[in-house]
DNA sequence: ATAAACCCTGGAGTTGACTCTATGTCAAGT
DNA sequence: ACTTGACATAGAGTCAACTCCAGGGTTTAT
C-alpha cells in the first residue's frame, strides 16, 4: 500500500505518518526499490494501534517507550505490561473526570432547557 | 483572596490564573487600591467552572466564547445553550472513544497476564 | 515522452496552552 | 527604615504534536 492509501484508510495525514516513522512510534516501513513507502499488513497495524492510543490522548513518548521494548523481545515483556497497566489507569481516571464533566454540562443544559437561565444566570455555578 | 491563595485552592499556577484573565477566559478580577487581585465568590465560581471544563479539554477558544457571551445578558441565552450541546456531544464521543481504548488495553493487559505474549506478540493485534 | 500527480528527505514553521523572565511596586516583619 | 517575599505587567520562551516547505526523484496517464 502506498503512503496516500495508508492515509485514507487510517485517515492520519501523510506528514504525520512519515512523522511517526521518523521518530519511531511506528516501525520502519519497507521501501520498493525505488525508496518508496509501501506498507504491509503489519505496519499498518502498528499505525491501527498507535492511532487508537493517540486518540485516547496516551502520550507520544510513553508510545514510543512501547514500540522500543517491543522490538527488543521477550525480555521486556513485564515492563511493556507495567507500561499498559500504569497508562490504562490514567486513562480511567481520565474517563471518570471526563463523565463528571459530562454530567455537569448535561444539568446545565437542562436548566437552559427549562428556562432557568432567565431568572438567575448564578444557578450556573450552585454546585 | 490573594492570587496564591486561589491557586493553592484550585491547583492552578498563578501564571495561569494571570493568563486566563488576561485572554478573557475568566472575566476581570477586582483588584486592590493598589492594584492586587482580590478574588471574590464569582471570580472563584469562574475560575472552579473552568478548571473544569479545560481539564475535560474544551477548547480555550470555545470557552472563552461562552464567557464573552455570557457577559453580554439574556440576548445570548439561546446560542450558548447550543455552545454547551455542542461540546456536550463532542465530549460524549471522545469518552466513548477512550472506553473503547480502555476495554483494549484491558485486553491487552489479560494477553501479559495469562502469558500469552511469549507464544505470539501479534495476537496484540488480533482485533 | 512529457506533463501532472505522487513520493522522498531534512528542516523550518505552526498551534494551543501554558510558563518564564525582566523590571518594577507593594506589604509585613524586625 | 529596610529587607524579604508576594504581586504587577508585558512580552518572550517552551513543549507536544503535528504541518508545511524547498528541492528533487518517480510513476502514470495521455
Amino acid at each position: 500500500m502506498t503512503i496516500s492509501e495508508v492515509s485514507k484508510k487510517f485517515g492520519l495525514s501523510a506528514d504525520t505518518l512519515r512523522y511517526y516513522e521518523r521518530i519511531g512510534l511506528i516501525p520502519h516501513v519497507p521501501r520498493s526499490q525505488s525508496g518508496l513507502r509501501d506498507y504491509d499488513e503489519e505496519s499498518c497495524n502498528w499505525i491501527e494501534f498507535i492511532k487508537c492510543m493517540r486518540s485516547a490522548g496516551l502520550p507520544i513518548e510513553i508510545l514510543i517507550e512501547y514500540v522500543t521494548m517491543f522490538r527488543q523481545g521477550d525480555s521486556t515483556i513485564s515492563a511493556r505490561k507495567e507500561l499498559l497497566i500504569e497508562q490504562r489507569d490514567i486513562l480511567r481516571q481520565k474517563i471518570s473526570d471526563m463523565q463528571s464533566t459530562l454530567d455537569r454540562l448535561d444539568y446545565k443544559i437542562n436548566l437552559y432547557e427549562s428556562g432557568m437561565m432567565k431568572q438567575c444566570e448564578n444557578k450556573l455555578f450552585k454546585k
